[in-house]
DNA sequence: GCCGTTTTCGGCCCGACTGTTTTCAGTCG
């Protein structure tokens, strides 16, 4: 997949640009750069289908970039930028505080090319004695070289959401807060942030910002304004602090959860209208027309109030004009979990212990899910241990009142077979597949597996580890036909690293498949994860009757194997 | 460079914080 590495040229391109101020253009190829990493596909995928001037923000020009650079591995424009600039301008900007034009100004000033030149000139003092530079210019980039050397880490959304309530409950027992509420891509429930945001009222603002930049674990301080701070805690993690007044809590919501692009939607349909919208609300020139909710500034631009989830830009603000938002699914509409592993392979709870846990979310049902033989760690069902299985399901069943069905979690072997037996599969309620491989052609090796074998649901059907494993590319519009004729439905894993199938790809393919939300839970506290799992779905557009585990446990089934 | 039920030309979101500026450019959200 290209995307990624198109859009980073695309991105470099612009920062080269704005060395040289010029103007609109750097815009333009940060925008097709944004476009390309957003693809549900890769783009050689677009291209072949002659499709590259359809996305919205590619024209003639930068299509024809791209063609070259699939082609040649290069691009003309970018080639000679880099000639009169040779720097590492991706790198370089990665230092909080360096743009465009200190990289310019630096390379020509000191011929800085790169993050090590960059730290020499500041450890040696050359950077501080160049012309509108000064002490502590070079200070900062000393303090921050570090952090752009480890490159834009990103936390999981599973992880950052614990250490997010932890700071709200902290900062909301400070006298000097009235409100505070997660946003940014926290807020959009977006699979990995790249820092957490944070909005609040208060009635002593200055006392507010006190308190936020003299946290026990603040490990720096980037900026501290009236209106905003900006702080880097122990773990790493940069935390954004936005207080307004009750006023414009709303504007302010809308302004801070993003996206960047929703916004920026948002502020031209405003500008149409004759009005200004900014984070203090909406504005016919002085008079405030909504800034104190965030249905009322939706509302005063004629939208339907966007669910957060859905604001990312992808058609949500055209539904919203014509009242056409989807019914989001949620976690209330969910009856069971279809995948999960208990102590029988490598999960560390009993069935009963899950079955209670689930009892504690209100599921009427689930299904466990060991792993077949080729993913047993120590142990492991073999088929005649079944019948315990069952056994303890039924007596789980009677304690806690939730519907045990017996499955599996096969896995999906290099020549797209599975690793138990059609017959095995028979006697199960349900079965659930996976790639756990890398071997082979992804698409090939699931249409086979699920086109010849009892399969009822295709699970983390790209195999992505967020972070440290890159997803299997697959031809959704290929296993679209086989899972309809086959009865299968596809899983949106809920593990913190997985989320998989990921939320663009669910939306682009959402009327192809039936969907399921899964935790895979390995202990029965996992089964609360369902929430990130309901999130991506939420993303993807998806309503109550697109997933399947919003039904009786019966209808489940039936559909699934009817 | 991209785009268009007000435009094929003329716009492109809008504001906070920092440092070195003596009045605002650069960077970031
Ligand atoms: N209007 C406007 N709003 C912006 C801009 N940049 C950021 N915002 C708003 C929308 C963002 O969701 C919000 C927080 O900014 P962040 O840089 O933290 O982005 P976000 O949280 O969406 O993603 P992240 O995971 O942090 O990379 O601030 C901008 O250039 N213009
Ligand atoms: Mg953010
Ligand atoms: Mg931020
Ligand atoms: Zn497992």
């Amino acid at each position: 997949m290209n995307n990624a590495e198109i859009a980073r040229v695309l991105d470099e391109i612009a920062v080269l640009l704005e060395m040289q101020d010029v103007e609109w253009k750097p815009r333009a190829y940060r925008q097709a750069a944004r476009r390309l990493e957003e693809l549900s596909e890769p783009v050689e995928d677009v291209r072949e289908r002659g499709e590259l001037e359809a996305i919205d923000g590619i024209g003639d020009t930068i299509a024809a970039d791209v063609r070259a650079y699939l082609d040649e591995g290069e691009i003309e424009r970018h080639r000679e930028l880099r000639d009169r600039y040779p720097v590492d301008a991706l790198a370089l900007t990665r230092v909080e505080g360096v743009g465009p034009k200190t990289v310019k100004r630096l390379y020509e000033a000191l011929g800085v090319q790169d993050l090590d030149q960059l730290e020499a000139a500041a450890v040696e003092g050359r950077v501080a004695r160049v012309e509108g530079f000064g002490e502590a210019t070079q200070q900062r980039i000393l303090d921050h070289i570090g952090l752009a050397r480890e490159g834009d880490e990103r936390e999981l959304l599973g992880k950052a959401l614990p250490l997010v309530t932890g700071l709200v409950d902290e900062l909301s027992q400070r006298d000097a807060f009235e409100a505070i509420e997660p946003v940014g891509s926290v807020r959009r429930r977006a699979p990995t942030v790249g820092d957490v945001d944070l909005l609040a009222r208060a009635g002593d603002p200055e006392a507010a910002m006190d308190a936020f930049t003299g946290l026990d674990d603040v490990d720096r301080v980037f900026s501290r304004g009236d209106t905003r701070s900006s702080i880097v805690l122990g773990a790493g993690l940069q935390v954004d602090l936005r207080v307004v007044d009750a006023d414009s809590w709303g504007s302010a919501l809308v302004y801070f959860t993003g996206s960047k692009s929703h916004n920026i939607r948002l502020r031209r349909r405003a500008q149409d209208r004759g009005w200004k919208l900014n984070e203090y609300g909406l504005f016919a020139d002085e008079e405030r027309l909504a800034g104190g909710t965030e249905a009322e500034v939706y509302e005063a631009l004629d939208l339907a109030e966007i669910p957060p989830e859905l604001r990312e830009d992808g058609g949500e603000v055209l539904a919203a004009e014509a009242s056409e938002l989807p019914d989001l699914v949620t976690e209330d509409d969910i009856t069971g979990d279809m995948q999960m592993h208990t102590e029988w392979s490598d999960g560390a709870g009993s069935i009963r212990e899950m079955a209670e846990a689930a009892a504690e979310l209100g599921h009427a049902f689930i299904l466990l899910t060991d792993h077949g033989p080729d993913l047993r760690v120590a142990g492991g069902p073999e088929e005649d241990d079944i019948t315990e299985i069952r056994a303890e399901a039924e007596r789980a069943e009677e304690a806690t009142g939730v519907r045990v069905l017996v499955g599996i979690e096969a896995n999906i072997t290099t020549k797209g077979g599975l690793d138990i037996s059609d017959q095995a599969c028979r006697e199960l309620d349900l079965v659930v597949a996976s790639l756990h491989t890398r071997a082979g052609d992804a698409t090939e090796r699931i249409a086979k597996a699920i086109g010849e074998h009892p399969v009822d649901v295709l699970a983390h059907p790209t195999n992505r580890r967020i972070g440290w494993r890159e997803p299997n590319e697959l031809d959704l519009d290929r296993l679209a036909e086989v899972c309809a004729e086959q009865g299968v439905a596809v899983e949106i894993n809920a593990q913190p690293d997985r989320l998989d199938l990921p939320w663009r790809q669910v939306h682009r393919h959402r009327e192809a498949f039936d969907w399921v939300v899964s935790t895979d839970a390995h202990s029965p506290g996992q089964l609360g994860r369902m929430h990130l799992g309901l999130a991506q779905a939420r993303k993807a557009w998806l309503e109550p009757e697109d997933v399947l585990n919003t039904r009786d446990p019966e209808e489940v089934v039936d559909h699934l194997r009817g």
